[in-house]
DNA sequence: TCTGGGGTCCTGTAACCT
DNA sequence: TCTGAGGTTACAGGACCC
């Protein structure tokens, strides 16, 4: 993709952004599937895909796809399970390698951060400058390409390196930002998604330009006061949003879908158990506690339901957490019906040490909380899932009694029950979005 | 074609408080 | 004491992003 045109006047902030990142990592560890088409989802029934190598691309395989019907698009493709622990590596050397240039680094996941260089330029070059030395590092020192975005403000930064992918950089000098802008589909404004296109087409609205020239109001009783106004100065190129380095997150949480429908009330306790576990040891990682504790139910129609209370005490117990997500669940009188996924969430975290602490009548709970930070220890030193409560056992002790997705077809190292599943504590996204999945997160860069 | 898992933010409604 | 207005908070759901 271009080269820049000239020096990158008025243009501080770079969008980085990975190209097929998940896919390139397994490239570079699997070098004989270099050229190939290759697919990093799940595999199983209910897999989808979560990266893909342009060659796979080609054939029409995009993120969030179904495995199954990728794999009917581009039968030559191969399947690889993912691996969190080897794509955090990485990004945390991306990440690092970006903060030796400027301290202003927002992190948005894995695989992609703003960085505002305003600061670096005397050492480094302008904005261009600094683009072309990370992606000329980012390639030495991991063998993986990025494209980036450079801009004067993030929202054009970030649309930037979408249109300099793969393996490119754009820059998008001010006075060029409605040439830039106008011309493209309402669908690339970030925060206007398939139901937004859809009222956006429905007003006769299809590029940007169109947007830009429709009253404020009108969007705003169209979109909601908030969404409506932010487009309208989206599409005038004004982003007010600086790069904020580092943000506390809000909320944590796991979810599992089932490889088939479930019904069972009991198999459902034990998974609610399970994923309780799972963000409680979470949230004792990170050194925060629920104030809200939310479940998920997802129904074999795909509806979904959400039910949520805020405790008397924040709590990173395992079991607390357990208790509520079970009484909200036994709350909703469900007869039967066919479950498709459950998930639990902490919701408005507050740090560990400024929360108010439970006098006596914790005492009993901190027993229990001894008891599962030990677990937490055994964790690190065997392994996840080392220790975990007898209701989770098979009744010959190994771990499990949950469904999971399974795995079929061409896959390298498929990664099956529970215990492959890495329990990973990662950088996450900070500022607005920030925590990064257990399981891939849709990569479509 | 049949839809994962991790998040954030916004909106509408109801309850509660002053 | 009752009533209503207005603000705040909790909750539920939906849209969106990666």
């Amino acid at each position: 993709m271009g080269r820049p045109a000239g020096r990158a006047q008025g243009c501080t902030v770079l969008h980085v952004d990975m190209d097929a990142f998940f896919a390139s990592v397994e490239v570079r560890r699997h070098p004989e599937l270099a050229g190939t088409p290759v697919i990093v989802g799940g595999a199983g029934n209910r897999g989808v895909v979560t990266s893909a190598t342009y060659e796979a691309r080609r054939y029409g395989v995009h993120a969030a796809m179904p495995t199954a019907r990728a794999l009917r698009l581009c039968p030559t493709a191969t399947v690889l399970p993912g691996d969190m622990a080897l794509y955090s590596e990485v990004s945390r050397s991306v990440m690092a390698l970006f903060r030796s240039i400027t301290p202003l680094v927002e992190p948005l996941s894995l695989d992609e951060a703003f960085l505002d260089v305003a600061g670096a330029g005397r050492r480094l070059g302008d904005a261009a400058q600094i683009g072309e030395y990370i992606r000329a590092r980012v390639f030495d020192e991991q063998g993986i390409t990025c494209s980036v975005g450079v801009a004067g403000t993030k929202f054009v930064a970030k649309l930037a390196s979408t249109r300099a992918k793969p393996d490119g950089l754009l820059v998008v000098r001010p006075p060029e930002v409605m040439d830039f802008l106008h011309p493209l589909p309402v669908g690339a404004l970030w925060g206007v998604g398939p139901k937004t296109e859809e009222v956006l087409l429905r007003l006769g609205l299809r590029t940007v330009g169109d947007l830009a020239h429709v009253p404020a109001k009108t969007l705003q009783r169209a979109l909601g006061p908030a969404a409506g106004g932010h487009l309208h100065e989206l599409s005038w190129g004004r982003d007010p949003r600086r790069v904020v380095p580092d943000e506390t997150e809000r909320s944590t949480g796991a979810e599992e879908t089932f490889s088939t429908d479930i019904d069972d009330p009991a198999v459902i306790h034990r998974e609610l158990l399970h994923l309780s576990e799972r963000t409680a040891g979470r949230l004792r990682s990170t050194g925060t506690l629920a104030r809200t504790v939310s479940i998920k139910v997802r129904f074999a129609d795909f509806a979904t339901l959400t039910r949520s209370r805020t405790l008397e005490v924040p709590t990173d117990v395992g079991q607390e957490l357990y208790d509520t997500a079970r009484a909200l669940y036994d709350a909703l009188g469900l007869d039967r019906a066919r479950i498709r996924l459950v998930g639990v969430r902490a919701e408005r975290l507050v740090d560990a040490g400024s929360a108010p602490q439970q006098l006596e009548l914790g005492a009993r709970e901190h027993g229990r909380r001894d008891a599962e930070l030990a677990a937490d220890r055994a964790a690190r030193r065997f392994g996840a899932g080392a220790v975990r409560p007898a209701t989770l056992l098979h009744r010959d002790g190994r771990p499990g009694g949950l469904s999971s997705l399974g795995t079929s077809g061409r896959v390298i190292g498929g990664a099956g029950g529970d215990t492959a599943r890495p329990d990973l504590t990662r950088p996450g996204r900070t500022s607005s979005r920030r925590s990064v999945p257990e399981t891939p997160a849709a990569e479509p860069g």
